[in-house]
RNA sequence: GGGCGCUUAGCUCAGCUGGUCCAGAGCACCUGUCUUACACACAGGGGGUCGGGGGUUCGAAUCCCUCAGCGCCCACCA
């Protein structure tokens, strides 16, 4: 067994087969019919076509923890994955594709173009799930989903279907956003506003020729007219009326009063409507009802008529003037404010920032469309949603989310579902298309002929259903929904969902809404939110930015564990996390040091231990010493603290506490301590003590760290001893917890004087540049019977990790030497003649002793403080005192010492 | 225009419900050391008026107000 290790770790030619062994050995495979209580986490879905980035890194990392920690608790734990269809993207990739080859979708058909998506999509679909296993993923992969599944397709038909029914899904006219670029409607969450610097036009719109108003500034001509303002001068081609406010009193002579359109020879009316502010601009306002939601609105109001004058790519079309029309939007901006310059009809031109709103898949500006599309109804839907969250039924970590996720709810407006798109779910609608029917059908079989009219001249819906549609049914689609599964009544609701923040409205909060009004419950319990990952310059990670990471470089270069333990341990919840790409050593060089630091304690524990059967402790009870009862103790502490940390969503502070315990209180101290011991140095019975302890420790470390860093901790562990029956694999060992039997306060603060006092003598050694090889003598003093004993069965490491000579009780603090006090009150004197420079000694006592009187002065002057003596607890106070009286002594005693040392010499 | 978050060592960040984890960690830096698990290491060290100002309190990085800078979310002001 014990094959000799190399004394750096290797991930690559760990990490691989591993990872396949525990595939092999279903350790990632969850039953529904367990007796186990359930832990699942479904995964947001990764896009089939994107590749691993540095977000699925952070984000899937900490599934993993969750998920492993949970399984190693003894809950039946479900990580469900798949993959999202992506319908926008997707098809944009392989529009892109097929524009390389001078072609359009348009070119091949709808048929042809699904047939070469799903091509595409067979290629790339599976392999950001291969680059998650990859970094450790413990996904149930036997039940990877696919939002295009037969199963899933027949939950988005059903669910579709009964919102129908329910009169909750219908067909609207009305302005939604338009990517003229993808042609397709986009949902308001599609469209990102971002902030643009542009102009805000004044355009002169003079009163028709039989209209007259006194107030009014006049043309050269003589003609009255109105100014409105606006930021898309174009769609002036498309007014049909001027609002005003209806109680503006510049205005009330014109209500119904007509304006000539300029450049169009139309004439538009001047309509009120409360909706116009009088105090912005001029109190005016152009109504373009097919180009802003708002002016359509007022449209309806006021029955004025709508005129669409831009084409589907954003090209003015027939209803415009000649001049203007086949320009692009932008052109004929342009145009139109020249147009407007050259008849003395631009009044002026702010500069202007505003929020533009751009495609969330392409980037383009997106135009405010009148068209029909199909809308889910969302107050009632939203209503549950919201009460879920107030009442804690759903919680969110970080807290803050619950009132962005209220605020949403509370604000919530229809969902646009329908997209003019070919890849994703057909919209389940058809069209009558015979002579005087023109039934709409929506059902769950596909139909052959029309229930009204018996006709078989049925069309279907061309649009698609946005992505989301299919996403928001993940957590119980994925399980088997609408059937009634074993899945379904084992792993629903899902326990914890962690996902990004950004897409807290697309998915997250649609998913609350659909379990709640599909399932009848929540669909999880706890909402974690990862950060953003960007580069060390605080920008987000993009691909044309190129400041990205590729996960799989990280982990060819320093391992999975690396990559885990640095996005573990670097955030918190909704914290975001800078990494830098130009230097990844930085980044990760940490996390594998670590790992490899790991590695080395178990090849340590693989030489010492050997193959020799694990020695239970239940056997060495008696024979335990100091050292042994510390690290037990350490042990059950840090168990307990980071179970409850997890507990929490406090996965740094986890992941940091359990490498505390194995770095800073395992691998610095007790293996250090522990080693003559092992060696058998200090005799059998010691010796014995010590591996069993070692085991024991090191068997704890390794399970503790294993959520975050899995292959080096099952590396390790499947190396250690074992007594028969012990499981193969860390995976199905149990979650260390806490042991109160283990648990002594009086050894941890024994072993810590131990601990100071060795550190005391190597600050001491190293302050007075002490010769590394040449061994102090040690005195010391004021000690209690207990520390004298622990002090004296601790020789061999005072010897060993201070380089102690020997050591006496008699604290005769005589000649060169320094000395500290431990917290106990011991007095430790290093004698230092014949090893040191005595004038620097001097110096630095002489330094001391100043730094000491300043503090007792300033401590003096609190305990002079009336109100401090008098409105402090007593124990505070106290300590004050104390804490004067140990500087005072300390003081005189190096003032003494000061003293000595001139009389030495 | 609302709402939220951040500002702690040169860098990236921890510091939960105000008083022994209160000034921390990792990296970087400095000084030693190849001490037979590990130089991807060990031991030691320097460095921060906890963004500025004000307040509450016996006591604040920690609570309140305010100012400044940065970032995010939401919003129909053309």
């Amino acid at each position: 067994m014990a094959e000799p290790l190399a004394p750096q770790y290797n991930p690559r030619e760990t990490e691989g087969t591993l990872y396949r062994w525990w595939e092999e050995q279903g350790y990632f495979r969850a039953d529904p019919g367990s007796e186990r209580e359930p832990y699942t986490i479904v995964i947001p879905p990764p896009n089939v076509t994107a590749p691993l980035h540095m977000g699925h890194g952070l984000n899937n990392s900490v599934q993993d923890m969750l998920i492993r920690w949970r399984r190693m608790q003894g809950r039946e734990a479900l990580w469900q994955p798949g993959t999202d269809h992506a319908g926008i993207a997707t098809q944009n990739v392989v529009e892109r594709i097929l524009a390389g080859e001078g072609k359009t979708r348009y070119d091949l058909g709808r048929e042809a173009f699904m047939a070469r998506v799903w091509e595409f999509v067979g290629q790339t679909g599976g392999t950001i799930l291969d680059q998650l296993r990859a970094i450790g993923c413990s996904c149930d992969w036997e039940r990877t989903r696919f939002t295009l599944d037969p199963g899933l397709s027949r939950a988005v038909r059903e669910v579709f279907v009964r919102l129908y029914e329910k009169g909750l899904i219908y067909r609207g006219h009305r302005i939604i956003h338009w990517c003229p670029r993808c042609l397709t409607a986009l949902s308001d969450e599609e469209a990102e506003p971002e902030e643009t610097h542009g102009r805000l036009y004044h355009l002169r719109y003079p009163l028709a020729a039989d209209a007259d108003a006194p107030g009014l500034p006049r043309l050269p001509d003589g003609r009255p007219y109105l100014v409105v303002a606006t930021t898309r001068p174009e769609t002036m081609l498309g007014d049909t009326a001027v609002a005003v406010h209806p109680e503006d009193e510049r205005y009330t002579g014109l209500h119904g009063v007509r304006v000539d359109l300029p450049l169009t020879g139309r004439t538009v009316p001047v309509v009120p409507d409360a909706f116009v502010d009088p105090e912005f601009g001029t109190g005016a306002v152009k109504i373009t009802p097919a180009h802003d939601p708002n002016d359509f609105e007022m449209a309806e109001r006021n029955g004025i008529p709508a005129l669409d004058i831009l084409t589907p790519e954003a090209i003015v079309n027939d209803n415009a003037p000649e001049a203007f029309r086949g320009l692009d939007r932008f052109e004929a901006r342009r145009q139109v404010v020249q147009a407007f310059q050259e008849l003395g009809l631009l009044e002026k031109v702010e500069e202007h920032t505003h929020a533009v709103p751009h495609c969330y898949r392409c980037d383009t500006v997106v135009e405010p469309r009148l068209s029909d599309q199909w809308f889910v109804k969302m107050k009632p839907l939203a209503e549950p949603a919201l009460a879920a969250a107030r009442d804690g039924r759903v919680r969110f970590t970080p807290e803050r989310f619950t009132r962005t996720y209220e605020h949403w709810l509370e604000n919530i407006r229809d969902w646009c579902i329908s997209r003019q798109l070919w890849w994703g779910h057909r919209i389940p609608v058809w069209y009558c298309r015979s002579e005087g029917c023109s039934e709409t059908i929506v059902v769950r079989e596909d139909p052959a002929h029309c229930p009204r009219c018996g006709s078989g001249h049925l069309e279907q819906d061309p649009d698609v259903l946005d992505t989301w549609f299919s996403s928001w049914l993940w957590p119980f689609s994925t399980l088997g929904w609408p059937d009634d599964t074993p899945e379904l009544r084992k792993f629903y609701p899902n326990d914890t969902l962690v996902s990004g923040h950004d897409i807290l409205f697309f998915w997250i909060a649609r998913m609350i809404m659909a379990g709640l009004e599909f399932m009848g419950d929540v669909p999880f319990r706890d909402v974690y939110l990862t950060g953003i990952v960007r580069d060390h310059l605080g920008r987000k990670m993009s691909k044309s930015l190129g400041n990205g990471i590729d996960p799989l470089v990280v982990v060819d270069r320093f391992g999975a564990d690396a990559l885990r333990y640095t996005v573990l341990t670097n955030a918190g919840a909704g914290t975001d996390q800078g990494l830098n790409y130009e230097d990844l050593e930085e980044a990760f060089g940490p996390g594998r040091n670590f790992a490899n630091k790991v590695w080395n304690a178990g090849r340590f524990a693989l030489m010492t231990l050997g193959d020799a059967e694990r020695v239970p402790l239940e056997r060495v009870a008696d024979a335990l010493e100091l050292p042994d009862r510390w690290i037990l103790s350490r042990l059950s502490r840090a168990a307990d603290e980071v179970t409850q940390a997890l507990e929490r969503f406090r996965l740094n502070e986890a992941g940091l506490r359990a490498y505390e315990f194995f770095r800073g209180e395992l691998a610095d101290w007790y293996l250090e301590v522990a080693k003559p011991r092992l060696r058998g140095e200090l005799g059998d019975a010691s010796r014995d003590a010590a591996r069993a302890v070692l085991a024991a420790a090191l068997d704890g470390a390794m399970r503790l760290l294993h959520p975050v860093m899995p292959f080096i901790t099952e590396a390790v562990w499947q190396r250690l001893p074992r007594a028969a029956g012990d499981p193969e694999s860390i995976m199905v060992a149990a979650w260390p917890e806490r042991v109160p039997g283990w648990e002594d306060a009086a050894a941890e603060a024994r072993f810590a004087e131990v601990q100071a006092l060795i550190v005391v003598v190597r600050n001491i050694r190293a302050e007075y540049g002490v010769q590394p090889g040449r061994r102090v003598p040690l005195r010391v003093a004021s000690v209690s019977p207990e520390l004298r004993a622990d002090l004296e069965a601790s020789l061999r490491a005072l010897r060993d990790l201070a380089r102690v000579e020997e050591l006496a009780f008699d604290g005769a603090a005589e000649g060169v030497g320094a000395s500290a006090v431990l917290r106990s009150g011991a007095e430790v004197f290093v004698p230092l003649a014949g090893a040191i420079d005595v004038d620097r000694e001097r110096t630095r006592l002489r330094d001391e002793v100043t730094r000491l009187e300043g503090l007792v002065a300033a401590t003096e002057r609190k305990l002079d403080n009336e109100s401090f003596v008098s409105r402090a607890p007593a124990e505070v106070v106290q300590k004050e005192r104390d804490k004067l009286a140990g500087y005072t002594e300390q003081r005189d005693k190096l003032a003494g010492k000061l003293a000595a040392l001139g009389r030495a010499e």
